[in-house]
This record gives structure tokens, sequence and C-alpha cells, in this order.
DNA sequence: GATGAATGAGAATTCATTCAT
DNA sequence: GATGAATGAATTCTCATTCAT
């Protein structure tokens, strides 16, 4: 009975199917039908539920890793760049690229839907205590106006990255760029 | 052939219906059921039917009054501000007001569903242009920096005001604040 | 109070009922929905529903003078065609000619629909016993098999001729032809 | 991968579903609603969208296997018989006899309802062909008369047979008798 | 009497979720 | 553990029929 080799093995679905999920939620959205990410994964819609009971869990799946990174990068930032309010537009505009490349995931971002709850919580509790360091940072630097909100800001940046994608003669960058220019002192 | 007397109920009846669809859309977006609007309406599902034959006529229904005003403000502002680009700002503030009061329009406006593209054509018939105006008025004056679209601003103000009901920790107002003031030149 | 104007225009617009029925039969079958009829008629659903309380009345009425006139064909063709079986034979090719030509009507004899009963009481009742004089006369003169079935034949003849205008590779009146040679003795 | 042991289930819900559509579309026609067959059935509504997507589909699949046992008769039939109009009229009472036994079979082959058509195409790819031989057979024997269409008469028997069980007083079987007496030169 | 707006039952279809194999 | 067949609730849309005006 040698568990390690089980383990692999639902391992490597696992990631089969997040591969499988991320790939349907670029071209469908997140709500794509839970038998097209099985389609694509190549298994039975059976095995996404045993791993991931919710929908949102295995959304929350997909994402995390590059929350992460994304997470990870605002100290690197702060640390590495010519000022706060460098660093803050820096790590933004990184915030906002990947928004726009995971097509999709900012859409999910704004839906209130219970079952998105966990993905939620992943933002405020990873990327929101970064983005406030950086406008702390920025702040104390008399860089940018006070009293700005880190969850709105967040908010804000994914509300303006939704549907860039699906939309030609939407530019979800620039704006973005106006926001943090407004950003400013 | 007195259909004046009908006439008087059927808009009545209109009446009721685009109120009951706002107020529907306002809770439970504009993908609501047919079934709960005519509910809310207390009306069968066969007089929405016969009012507005296809989903996308009911919505731009209910909007198309207040896009009107909306599109009617910019001209007035242009002559009543004390320059172009405080005319911009108040015309996105009163655009914003508007998104952000009719719960569940910002949503729509992100929607590429064929259903809506009435709706969207909506604003960019009567909107952008609007705006348009405006921005070259501002541009022209050196008050804000050139080259920006104004349906690409429309969006991304519209992408702004998404979700703010829904999420009291959201403050899209504060958001296009920002944004305007990332106008500047 | 001159109640024979109010008939004059009553049995206008009921003339008038009739001829659209007979124009939407013709097109869309007699299921065709009531409001395309009124439509037609240039009136209002309820008139109809005054006038033909039920879908079978209205169907009935269409067609009760086009059935008198082929009832009252039998004994002429009798007396006036060179023998029992030209005289069958006639008033056969004749019979197919109207359902043939009234687009729909063979098709609603074969419905067993407890609503077009009225329809096929009226064709037992006026048109079977033409046929089975027809049939006597030429089986008293020795011209065709014996025993043949008057409601049968008639039944057989109409079904020959349902869908024969809607699909240009059948020809009912060939196979009508062939059924008739098949009469003979 | 032991899909063998699945299949063997499916097969045995196909044939019961098959079992039901054509006990429904003998009581109810072929137009029946999905969900009786799915109650006849004791099934789902979805598991017959499951096995057969369209209702042609299904149509189709219920009357095949009939279809091909009569398409295979016909040269069986020509070698076996005294001579080609015998083979002739023993093939038509056999498809007359099949049109009969199967219940609604035969209105379906008058409707041109777009679903059909794979039910249409059946008839006149395996079947037609094969009435076509039996003719030119008779009729390059002298025994019938020449020029008389396959389709035509495909056609008409199926006519003939429509409605028989649901009228006690119609006999579709001495009508199609007839129709292949009339055949003869 | 006529009108046609309103009603609401009925039918098709989709998909999340369960569970027998 | 994995599979995917089965389920059935949910939703849309269409008309026959009624009834207020």
């Amino acid at each position: 009975m040698p568990p390690a080799r089980k383990r692999a093995d639902a391992q490597r679905n696992e990631q089969v199917l997040l591969d499988a999920a991320a790939s349907v939620f670029t071209t469908s959205g997140v709500d794509a039908p839970v038998r097209d990410i099985a389609a694509e994964a190549g298994v039975g819609m059976g095995t996404i539920y045993r791993h991931f009971p919710t929908r949102a869990d295995l959304i929350v799946a997909v994402y995390r890793h590059q929350i992460e990174t994304c997470a990870e990068a605002g100290p690197i930032l702060l640390r590495e760049s010519t000022g706060p309010y460098a660093a803050l537009a820096r790590w933004i505009d990184m915030f906002a690229d990947f928004l726009v490349t995971k097509h999709g995931l900012a859409e999910v971002l704004q839906s209130d839907t219970p079952g998105f709850a966990a993905l939620h919580g992943l933002f405020v509790e990873r990327l929101a205590p970064v983005l406030a360091d950086l406008l702390t940072a920025a702040a104390g630097a008399g860089e940018i106006k006070p009293g700005i909100q880190a969850y709105t800001l967040m908010r804000g940046v994914g509300n303006l990255c939704a549907g860039d994608s699906s939309d030609p003669r939407y530019d979800a960058r620039s704006m973005v760029t106006l926001l943090v220019a407004g950003l400013r002192a």
C-alpha cells in the first residue's frame, strides 16, 4: 500500500484539472459548464467534484498561485524602485496586467455571488495589505493624496480591467494609467 | 374606433412593467428571469412579451429616458460651467451618478451579450459623442491630456461604477474622482 | 331598431371571416393561430370566438359550401354520365380535385381530434351517402367489384390527397387514378 | 478503462427509450411532448436528450430497424415469388402492414417538418430504390402499367395507411389492395 | 358587438449535481 | 477513485382563450 504513489497521481490529476479550468475560464468565463472543464481535462465530471466540491474552490485554486506571486511582488518593488510612488505605479500595472491577461478574472472579482466569496477573500487577505503598504509608503512620502483605501483602489483597478479583451475599442491599461496618475498629490 | 382609451391602459401597464423591470434589474441583474419581472409587475409573462418582444427591447426601454437626460446635459454643462474641464468633470460625475444610482446598469454596459447590443448602441450613439465634445473642448483649452478616447473613458467610468452598491467597502465615486483627476494635463 | 341591418353586418363580417380562414388554412393549415386568422380578416380575435365558439365550427363553416356542391354533383353525374362507373370515376376525380385544391383539408380529414368531429360528421353525412349511391349503381351494373365501403373509399381518396401540394415529387391525382382503376371488376 | 459495462447499461436504457417512444408515438403521434416519452420510459427528460439530441434522431432510431427489414425483403421477394407482379404486390402488402402496425409512422411520413427530414431521407434512400426495382421488373414483364414512380407510389401507400388504427370504419389494407389492383396493365 | 390586452398553461432545452457501476 | 449516465429544476417562449373597455 504505497500512498505516496496515489498522492502523486492525485496531484498530477489536480494539476491537469487546474490547467483545464484556467483554459476554459479564459475562453468561456468562470461560469463555464462544469462539463466543458471536465472535457478539456479529459476526466469525468465526478472527478472535478471530488477535487473541488464547489465551483469557488476550483476558481480559487486556479488563481491562487498567480495571486501569491502578485502579493510577493509588493515588498520587492518597494525595495527596488526609485520611490514609493514608482513602486506603487509599477505594482498596479503588474496587477492590472495579471487581470487583463487572465481573461474573465476581473469579471469574477466583481461578482458578489456567494460562490465567489473564497476568491474575494483571497484578494482581500493577500493583495489588499500589500497594496495598503504601498499606499502608506507613497502617502508617507507625500507623493500621493492621503486617505485612499487599498480595497477600493484594488476593486477600482479590477473593475477597469473587466471586459478589456472582449471589446477592441476599450483599453483597460490606458484607464488604469489615468487612475494611477490621478493618485498623485 | 376609440383606441385612445385602450392606449391609456396599455401605457399605464407599460410603465408598470418598466418600473418592475428596473427594480428587478437592480436586485437580480438584467438576466433576471422574465417570470420574476412579470411577478414584480403583477402581470402575466405574456404581457411582457407583448410589450417587449426581446429582452433587449425591455432593457433599452428601461434606461432610454435616463440616457437621454444625460446626453442633453453635455452641451448645457459646457455652456454654463466655468471652463471645459469643469464641465467635463461635472458631466462625468453626473454620468457616474446615473450609473451608480441605477443599480445594475453599469453591469449591463460591460456585457457583450448580443441581447444587449441595442443598449450598447444607445450609449455609443448618444453619450459617446457628447463626451467626445467635452473632451475636445477641454483638450482644446489645454486643460487635459490630449488623445483620450471618449468611448474608452465612457467604458472606464462605467466599469468603475459596476458593483458599487453591492459592496459597502467599495466606493465608485472616489475612484471616478481619481480618474477625472488623472485626466488633467 | 332595425335588426335586419345588424344581421346584414354580421353576415358580411362572417363572410370576411370565412374567406380569411380559408386563406389562412390554405397557407398554414387548419392549426393556424387564431390570431393569424383574425389579422387576415382584419378583425379582433374576440370576433372570431363570437361567431365560431370552437375551431371546429369555423372549419366546418369554411368548407360546408364546397362539400354541399360536391354532394349535389353525385346524382347529376349519375344521370348525365355514360354509365355508373364513369359517373363514379368522375365524382371521385371531382372530390379529389376539391381536396387537393383546398390545401390542408385532406389533412384535417385524417385528424381524429375531437375538435374536428363536426367536419368528419359533415363528410360522413353528406358525402358518404352520395358515394354509396354511386358505388351501388356501379356494382349493380357489374362494373366494379362488390363490397366496397363508401366510407372507406372516401377516406382512402382523402388520404391520398393529403400533402399533395407540399411535396413536388408526390402526385395525388395519379394515385387516385390508380385507386379508381383498382375498383374495376 | 472498462467502458463495456457502462455501455451495457446505456444500451439497455436506450432500448427502453426506443420502446417508450414507439409506444407514445403510437398513442399521441410523433409530436408527443418529450416529457411524455420520458415518463413512459421512466427516465428523466435529460436522458432522452443525451441519447437523441433532436427529436428526429429519436424517430429515426425508433423506426430504422423496421425500415431495414423492409428494404431487405424486396430482392428476396423478387427471387422467391412466382412473378414480378406477385413480388411487388407482396412487398407493398408487407410495407403497408409495417406502416399500419407501427401506428403513427404513416403520419410522420406525411409531415414535411424539417425535424422529420432524417426519417424521410431514410425512406427515400432505402425503400424507394427497392420499390423502384420491383416496379421495373414488373413493368419489364408487362405485368403493370409503365411509368409509375416509386416515390409517388410509396407515398401513396403511406398515405392510405395513415389513421388506419384510429378509425374503426376505415380499412387501409383494403384500399392498398385496390391500389395494387390498379397497377395492373 | 367588437376589440385586442392580458393571462397562464404547456413544451423544449440546458446544466449543476448525484450516484450506480 | 474515476466515470459519465441520469436527474429534474429552472428558464424561455408561444398561443388559445377570456374579459375589461
